[in-house]
DNA sequence: GCCAACGTTGGC
DNA sequence: GCCAACGTTGGC
């Protein structure tokens, strides 16, 4: 049975909440806390074990891609949810009709530097890539392989 | 801190 | 089902 092909993203978070640096440490993590439902059904449809991922921190300076994770577990209820104590609590989720999920995700490479938003938006192959586009909100985005590629080789560069 | 853009809520 | 009000996101 052949595999299903690798689907590339990008999943934001603020570095002050967790970053990449936290991740490497870490190794894995889950990533809880989507309250978006277009961002959930991505989290639990799509997002599949081998996925590449690349980290983007928002709300920092400059924003940007830090580097790469990966899927390392799929769409599971995000439990979270149930707790009453956690920031993340949602009363309308039920633990027999979970609304909201997560995948978790391990540690892959850290860049050495940020490829900042700015670098991303002047790179004339990158002007479909959802994260350049104003207003655009969603902390789980589809990436083209193409799309991933050049990211990569992007951050890869920041060090030499 | 500002504020534009967006998603959600709730009155009707 | 419309849409105004509101809260949040996130770049700058």
């Amino acid at each position: 049975m052949p595999r299903r092909a690798r689907h590339y993203w990008l999943m934001k978070s603020e570095p002050g909440a967790y970053s990449i640096d936290d991740l490497e440490r870490d190794g894995e993590t889950c990533w809880e806390g989507v309250r978006n439902y277009q961002a959930r059904n991505l989290l639990r449809d799509e997002l599949k074990v081998g996925d590449l991922v690349l980290f983007h921190h928002s709300s920092a300076r400059p924003a940007g891609v830090a580097g790469i994770a990966k899927v390392v577990k799929g769409g599971y209820p995000d439990h979270f949810a149930f707790d009453r104590k956690s920031r993340y609590f949602d009363l309308k989720s039920k633990k027999d009709n979970p609304t909201w999920m997560m995948v978790d995700v391990a540690f892959v490479e850290k860049f050495d530097g940020v490829v900042a938003l700015a670098d991303l938006k002047a790179e004339p192959a990158l002007v479909n890539m959802m994260v350049v586009r104003r207003g655009m909100r969603l902390s789980v985005q589809p990436v083209t392989e193409t799309e991933f590629e050049i990211v990569r080789r992007m951050g890869r560069r920041l060090g030499s």
